[in-house]
DNA sequence: GCCAACGTTGGC
DNA sequence: GCCAACGTTGGC
């Protein structure tokens, strides 16, 4: 069974790798998404036991901050359904959802923050899809040669 | 805080 | 279906 490797990205002041190292089991629903490209990914292509990069976005500095790995695979994001939720879209319904969610489990910070600037200057890293200009995708793939190289950076 | 790039909405 | 207006993301 292949793994796929992924990216996804939470601004530390509201979720950070040591809030998900914090968490109840080290686990997190990874609620929030309202993008239809980085939902299609939570339902469809996200699997059990694939590896993720967390991301560290609006940060000081930002880039990636540690590694988690799925621990259950797309479901019905229901904050989306209660509307006293930030997250509440009246599009939504319980019947047909429209936005999805997995759970992430922790797996390791690093011991510093892998900058955004430094990931720039690999010439290997010039096709992810995080340094692609205008890129904004808060749930990215990684290729499986990306996510070698950074780890032995 | 600024603003460029992108995504979504809604009038027509 | 077009596109202007608006909202969001996220680096800087």
């Amino acid at each position: 069974m292949t793994i796929n490797y992924w990216l996804f990205k939470s601004e530390p002041s509201v979720f950070s790798i040591t809030d998900l190292y914090n968490a109840p089991q080290q686990i997190t629903q990874w609620d929030g998404v309202r993008n239809y490209q980085a939902r299609n990914f939570l339902r469809d292509s996200v699997k059990l036991n694939d590896l993720v990069f967390f991301y560290h976005s609006n940060s000081e500095p930002s880039g990636i901050a540690g590694i988690a790995s799925v621990v259950k695979t797309g479901y019905p994001d229901y904050t989306a359904l209660d509307p006293h939720n930030h997250h509440y879209d009246p599009k939504s319904t319980k019947e047909k959802p429209i936005w999805y969610m997995v759970d992430l489990k922790f797996e390791k910070a690093f011991n510093q923050i892998l900058s955004l600037a430094q990931l720039k200057t690999y010439p290997e890293l010039q096709h992810m899809v995080l340094l692609k200009k205008g890129s904004r995708l808060s749930i990215q793939p990684v290729s499986k040669e990306e996510w070698v190289f950074i780890n032995q950076i």
